[in-house]
DNA sequence: CGGTGATAGATAGCATGCTATGTAACATTG
DNA sequence: CAATGTTACATAGCATGCTATCTATCACCG
């Protein structure tokens, strides 16, 4: 039987947080954010002043990925980054006041764009869903770290 | 109560998708191919000599990112792009032999990555997910449709 | 202290995907 | 049949994310 698209995980799931993606990027377009610093912008309203390298484990993104972001972000003026006086190598993270004035009205879109998304589901069928993507993540990871080794060695 | 990344659906998606992709290019690298590429040969293995736009419409990316991707494609040596003798806007999509040489192994990868992904979830875990997977889809893009009129006027 | 390795971050270069816009060919209608 | 609108595709420009590689600083060990 022949590979089908419509019945491959990976497919799908690709073209829903391609469908997410655009939905969120349309609401948060008018506050002059866009999707990529969104997650940063999450972490850091939880509490700022932290290293690159922490946001990178919280969020799961490659270094060279988070370098652009955070280099965005600052010419947007949505953070600072200053030089940890402890150790050289490290910029701590801080959002400006602009940054955390969106708070409110971000998360509330990102929060629409979730309900709008899992409307159509009852209860029981969202959190399921939200367990078993969880549950595949975890099995992506485990697989990652074992095969790419690259769970620190 | 503050909006959590860890249990939004839009940013859960998010994750799996980047490491289903990461998983995915790891494994077709070897032959040459890129993620990107991959769901447009998945389509053409089917049956080739489509236009741009049954692509677009299959695979629901935006048109100038499959110009952009079929681009790549033919410099690859993937696919030749002929123009239809009946309209002269439309410019049909042809394999090589050496794209249709790679459908055997490069499905066989794809699916490993499903089957890998999926390890952790029993056959009816596996099922709900799609389901709910294929569900929240059609609620996104009922709701594209509806928001944005791109449902054609 | 000096060398060696590890760590934090930056750079280079590319693929993927988007919006906005342009161009050429077709279709439709007065 | 000419004007007008629609359709198919291309271009421009940007954001997001990756791999590979570089630099600077720190940590540790002799």
């Amino acid at each position: 039987m022949r590979f089908s698209k419509d019945d491959s995980a990976g497919f799908l799931v690709n073209h829903l947080a391609r469908l997410f993606a655009r939905d969120l990027q349309a609401r948060i377009k008018p506050l002059g954010l866009s999707t990529g610093t969104f997650p940063a912008l999450l972490v850091l309203w939880e509490g700022d002043g932290l290293t690159q390298r922490e946001l990178i484990d919280r969020l799961d993104v490659e270094q060279p990925t988070m370098t652009h972001t955070l280099a965005r972000m600052e010419r947007d003026g949505l953070i600072r980054r200053d030089q940890d006086p402890a150790d050289g190598r490290v910029r701590r993270i801080w959002l400006t006041e602009s940054a955390r004035a969106l708070e409110a009205p971000a998360t509330a879109a990102a929060a629409q764009v979730n309900t709008s998304a899992l409307e159509q589901l009852s209860p029981e069928e969202r959190a399921a869903f939200l367990a078993l993507i969880r549950k595949v993540i975890l099995g992506l990871q485990a697989e990652a770290a074992a095969s790419g080794r690259d769970g620190k060695t």
